[in-house]
DNA sequence: GTGTGTATGTTATAACATAACGGAATACGC
DNA sequence: GCGTATTCCGTTATGTTATAACATACACAC
């Protein structure tokens, strides 16, 4: 595997995996937060994997090298992943994929092939709904922004 | 298309729910499609408590009335409902809510109040976002736009 | 070494969702 | 009418996702 899809092209991915880690170790010393074993590998196999993963998936990977074998040891790094920002949540899949903004502050936006599965990251710039929100008073934390359809790779093989 | 969500405001619900239920009604009948008593029960439901549920909130409620108690009633029913623009699903909380604009098409977002549970519909306008997919080729099927934070209400009574 | 905080290990269960099969009701062509 | 196709519903069983609750381990400050 010399090259892997990170949204839909092409680029150095044992590189990426390596800064991303190296990475994510400055920002957890920067703000006085544990990467710890767990947390660390758990980054490190969704960024080896590059793609959305299932807690439990992502549990079972732990398990084999011997990290943790119930479902709070995944949630629990998960989360903590999640909070600093490594790691995304898909909701439209209950799943889990690794930043691919590691750096900038963003709200990320996602890309779901429904015919591949694969999950491309984007960036979310305020629209409408956001000026909509703010004339009713709403304070936004957080938001959740997901399309799911078809990538250019599988719209030729996919009729409806 | 009004931009303005309801949901953080007053309004006269009795009579909202009468013709929305009475809206589905001719939209089934346009469609040729069945609205069935445990779907027209459930979309009433659903608008009468104007609150995202679950679906196994809308099942007690479909089982007191004797019309259904195993999980796949409610699943069908709710999955029609979607399938037919009467009802939404929230992704982040695993739950469904009426349509508030059921004639309109539309991409329907979100606000969900962290403290009290409240969903406000408002409608999502193509951004930077849609642009972004465009360009990279990304043929987008349907989009989820969720954004959760504190409703004016709740912003009084919560610090963080 | 004692307290405090953070992280992990474990049990158990809650909460959400669907596959699969059979039967009832309905619509439709003839 | 009568066969047949389709749609919807009832039920069993199971699969999948997620967390509450409690116990243990470890590091560090004092």
């Amino acid at each position: 595997m010399s090259s892997t899809p990170i949204g839909f092209t092409a680029h150095d991915h044992a590189h990426c995996v390596k800064s991303a880690l190296a990475a994510a170790q400055t920002v957890c010393v920067q703000r006085g937060v544990q990467m710890t074993p767990v947390r660390l590998r758990t980054l490190e196999i969704l960024l080896e994997e590059h793609a959305a993963m299932g807690a439990y998936d992502v549990l079972a990977r732990l398990n084999v090298e011997g990290l943790g074998s119930k479902p709070p040891v995944a949630y629990r790094a998960l989360g903590f992943l999640v909070d600093q920002g490594f790691v995304h949540r898909i909701e439209r899949l209950n799943a889990f994929i690794a930043c691919a903004y590691p750096q900038d502050a963003h709200n990320p936006a996602f890309m779901i092939c429904r015919c591949c599965g694969t999950v491309a990251e984007a960036q979310a710039q305020s629209g409408t709904f956001v000026q909509s929100a703010a004339q009713t008073g709403f304070q936004i934390e957080q938001t959740v922004i997901e399309a799911e359809g078809l990538c250019p790779s599988c719209q030729p093989q996919v009729q409806s």
